[in-house]
DNA sequence: TCAACAGTTCCGAATTTCTGAACTACGGAA
DNA sequence: TTCCGTAGTTCAGAAATTCGGAACTGTTGA
């Protein structure tokens, strides 16, 4: 398995992550993520509710949402955990998650303030 | 020739939006009718500098931003005049086009103050 | 050493995007 | 009215991207 790449703050490009987030499941899953305190699985993400996405397919949307710059994934002994990057991203793009995550009406509790 | 689709302002999704915006070539129209007064005409954006928008990607551009909600089209005698619909957005998706034309560097001076 | 599990990679099918060429719509000139 | 020029749309096929099942890799525990 290649190591996983992770882009620097400030090679973060806006139109990575506008298209990362034009896909509602991926919008979904980072949105959990965001309301997640410790890092999610993947597996913990799989189920929407009305699908479950397929894990071949989950494991490219945790690579869209990684190389865009949103996340930032570690394995942890069998597991991946994955978490956010919101604090670094609002430093970069002002405002952009959090307007984007309201605008689907998905900004977790822990973001509303602040 | 087909009439032009406009959503409504309740049925402009936000994946929408951010699918139209995830491209660079999308944006750089985008953020030039924003700084347009008067509404701009598809050939009169298609000169991005670096590279010239054959007409009929020009054209399906300017419909991936209409069909998004992004942009109001209406035909003026023998060409198009488009402008942004910013002001609705900005009341159902507030600060969401201004954080990406942020992001993307191309807020224009219009849309600094206010 | 083996089994179980989490996640990745591969690869073929389906979908989407791109753009040159043909076409439609409108306005002005004769 | 007819013809011409301009603005933009639609069509069609090639190229690129996305999707997801099957096979694979890496890790832990027995």
């Amino acid at each position: 398995m290649r190591p996983l790449f992770h882009p620097a703050l400030e090679d973060i490009k806006p139109d990575a992550i506008l298209y990362a987030l034009s896909d509602p499941e991926r919008v979904a899953i980072f949105a959990k993520l965001a309301g997640t305190a410790c890092g999610g699985t993947c597996s913990a993400l799989a189920d929407l509710g009305d699908r479950v996405i397929p894990k071949s397919s989950l494991s490219n949307h945790f690579k869209v949402l990684r190389e865009s710059g949103l996340i930032r994934s570690e394995r942890q002994g069998v597991e991946m955990r994955n978490q956010t990057r919101c604090a670094e991203l609002d430093e970069r793009f002002p405002g952009l998650v959090r307007a984007i995550l309201t605008a689907y009406g998905q900004l977790p509790e822990q973001m509303k303030t602040g």
